[in-house]
DNA sequence: AAGTGGTCTAGACCACCGT
DNA sequence: CGGTGGTCTAGACCACTTT
């Protein structure tokens, strides 16, 4: 840690102690010195190895825990948050049924082909003119109904090698291959929504007529270490689920 | 406070002492006894009057600062939070333009009235059968353009008198209207999207097709006591703006 | 019993704001 | 300058989990 002595002149680091150590262990995460799952060290251990005290060591870690980097469990200690199927839904997949139940979806690839990134897509994922993406269409079904099309581009300097099985149904949320497979931990997602008629492929996916008004969901994803990591563009019908937002 | 005395018996009150002093601190805002803008007493003041440590005090406040129910500005103390149209608007609005700046709209109060609650709404609102509820319909526009209707419910009961000038535009955000004269303090929103095709009415009000897919936000708002006091229908038009959400 | 995270305290010092 | 919130420490004790 940065000496805080009284006559350091200059320029330790404006930011305080906790913050500090926040960024050391945020870095340590997704590095992958600690991979997901795995247990850091107890409280008073970082506290010595990092020079501070207890309560900053906790307020770090009450920070890591609010942005589900990590999972503390009393008496047993803190671990590397492990994106679960459940986690993965009940936080960035906001569809409820009309009784605002979760949905409890499958899916099936339609396609999974590598192409070039377009301009617009090379800028958002700040990569060169036409890079390779991975580009992922799959439809989402409940009770053999289906109810979402989604379109999906992941770069594949991120993903090298992405595979997926067609046409067979996914068991995991998406999120949690990326974590498993490529090292990928989403923290965050920025939705754009807009209401559009169904186009005559989405109309037949969903078996609805051509015209019908879909809810667009246009998201783009964050990683640990601040990579726009994944584009999606959903079309859901809403005649049986909603896309539900809680704001406090 | 109530004694942590090593040997009291049965039952003090299980939640930690943070909690209990969070929970006091929010009752006597939400009751009242400190109006909006008003300055709560010092910590170390707070800490004694309590009877816990500066410590705990802080812990509590940090919890109601999170919930938006206070403003804490160093050097100069703690204030009940204030809604100004700028928080409000930033916070539950979540209207973007297709560069994602924020949307500036004003309003246009088209009919407000009062009338006997349906039996929804009646139960959303836990009211007893056909109790007063207020309607009121407005439009919003940017620039002149209208891009979204809506219709706002609200109980009688809790907004007894509730008045707008008809025709006029409206300055503030309504939430900080709901906190200055009725003294509601809105904490929390549900909304559930959909999309649908415009009706008669609607598409003459946004001057698109009849059957233009707009985009529906069913919004329940409650407040700082948890109660449901507000329940709106909005219709957006996605041609112009979209609905943005950020999930992290 | 030993080790973990969770709570609480008492006190020091710093950064900012007003007079 | 005095008063406010913000940071940091050292240590005590509690609650939970495992050995």
């Amino acid at each position: 840690m940065t000496e805080a002595s009284p006559s350091a002149p200059p320029r330790p680091d404006a930011r305080p102690l906790y913050a500090q150590v926040e960024a050391i262990l945020t870095g340590r995460i997704v590095g992958g010195d600690w991979p997901p799952g795995h247990a850091l060290p107890a409280e008073p251990e970082l506290a010595q190895e990092l020079g501070v005290s207890h309560g900053t060591v906790r307020k770090a870690l009450a920070a890591l825990e609010a942005r589900r980097l990590i999972e503390r469990r009393q008496g047993k200690g803190t671990f590397v948050a492990q994106h679960t199927s459940e986690q993965a839904r009940d936080h960035f997949f906001r569809v409820r049924d009309l009784e605002g139940r979760e949905a409890n979806p499958t899916s099936l690839v339609l396609s999974l082909h590598t192409d070039a990134a377009t301009p617009a897509e090379a800028a958002a994922f700040a990569l060169p003119a036409e890079a390779a993406v991975h580009r992922l269409r799959r439809l989402r079904l409940q009770d053999g109904q289906p109810f979402l099309v989604e379109e999906i581009t992941l770069p594949a300097a991120i993903f090298p090698g992405f595979t997926l099985a067609l046409g067979r149904e996914l068991p995991d949320e998406l999120y949690v291959l990326y974590q498993r497979r490529h090292g990928v931990t989403v923290v965050r997602t920025r939705e754009s929504l807009s209401a559009l008629p169904a186009g005559a492929a989405e109309a037949d996916l969903l078996g609805v007529p051509p015209g019908t008004a879909l809810l667009a969901v246009e998201r783009r994803t964050w990683d640990a270490a601040g990579r726009v990591v994944e584009q999606r563009l959903s079309q859901l019908n809403t005649a049986r689920f909603r896309y539900v937002m809680e704001l406090d």
